[in-house]
DNA sequence: CCAAAAACTGACTGACCATTCAGCCGCCGC
DNA sequence: GCGGCGGCTGAATGGTCAGTCAGTTTTTGG
């Protein structure tokens, strides 16, 4: 109805923050716009000024989120140079690393969200489905070059991508349910030794022990 | 409150199937008393009588798909003789094997809808944390077996557990969200390689090419 | 300085739904 | 043939919120 008037993107990021810490706090089926408003010192009107409606809201929240948190990702592992420290990086930091940035070790439990409200809601079946092939994509980009360098052995890179990019997400289910006996080191130490023994590249100093 | 009389356990049973199916149609945060109660003919007041609340009910009818899920399926394993049957007969099944009983087929959905109640609902969460144990626990003692039966390398059981554990999981939902990229041949493929190279076994009439 | 647009707000309303309650029915033992 | 109880119900009750609206303040461009 409303013709989307331009809009200030500075305070429809605030919002979007807000939404995000209000889901991270109450999960996105108790996530009142009122938390979000309050949250931002402004008004539940104003929210619906900028979203039209709560639904679409808490989705391009959870797909911000996810943004942010593979932005993050990415931005490190360029500071590396050899593929396989790109590899064991993007592993470290899926297993929720302790010098990751707080507010993104939240975000394992918003992928969570993300995939319930997918179940059943398109807009966000589309974007976690984009932002998966991103993904994997950027799992296999490095096996690629690590290829091309000589670095990794020559395993179908398409059927790797996926079994790491899912290992690495039932680790993060775990991970962030608390299972006491997924523990950062082991979890690590499972993915590590499975992306090393598939690509057959050595790790120096990683607790590549108990195989 | 109400000090919980002796309750039939036949409509008691009765109300958490129509939970479950309700939860599958409309999704945990959606579903309604009013929805349980039409799909079992009776009034949402009953449901509320044999349930203390709409929290209980959902998180009773949760763990009860769970439990009906591993059931079936631990049934069907035992009718297999050897360890790498059992295994690979357990992966098919995880991955979504056209000949799983069509009830089942909706459970990969009940899971990820346990896991976002689980973040947080405290009774969820240990429910949860028991039928994974029980799921890794299941697949220890396969390789166990065959292990002992010579059909398996020596690898760390319980590491392997959590390997494929996770791995399935990850798998579960790519493919409950129905991505294309993820059917269930290559599911298959992926999750039968890991295990038969990880244990040394051999897969006759599989597609194990590609490796 | 002055419109006109944009940003913003408080108060309202209209659904929606879990839960409560007061009591009805039919069976069982006596 | 009745007293009581377990199983069951319909009709309130009450709280919670998304979304609307009519209007106020702030910004902006001329």
């Amino acid at each position: 109805m409303a013709p989307r008037p331009k809009i200030s993107r500075k305070r429809r990021q605030e919002i979007l923050e807000a939404a995000v810490e209000t889901i991270v706090e109450r999960g996105v089926c108790k996530a009142r716009i009122a938390d979000v408003a309050d949250r931002t010192g402004t008004s539940a009107a104003l929210v619906l000024y900028y979203f039209e409606s709560k639904d679409r809201l808490l989705t391009e929240a959870l797909a911000y989120a996810e943004d942010r948190f593979y932005l993050a990702i990415f931005a490190e592992l360029t500071t590396l140079k050899s593929a396989s420290e790109k590899l064991v990086r993007l592993i470290e930091l899926s297993c929720g690393h302790e010098a990751m940035a707080p507010v993104l070790r939240d975000d394992f439990a918003l992928w969570i969200e993300l995939w319930s409200r997918a179940l059943r809601d398109d807009a966000a079946a589309k974007k976690r489905a984009a932002g998966d092939r991103r993904w994997r994509a950027t799992i296999a980009d490095i096996v690629r070059e690590g290829q091309s360098a000589g670095e990794f052995d020559a395993v179908d890179v398409e059927d790797f991508a996926m079994h790491l990019a899912c290992l690495l997400d039932g680790i993060a289910v775990q991970h962030v349910l608390g299972d006491p006996e997924a523990d950062y080191e082991r979890a690590r130490r499972i993915c590590v030794c499975m992306a090393s023994e598939s690509l057959g590249f050595g790790v120096p100093a990683l607790v590549t022990a108990k195989v």
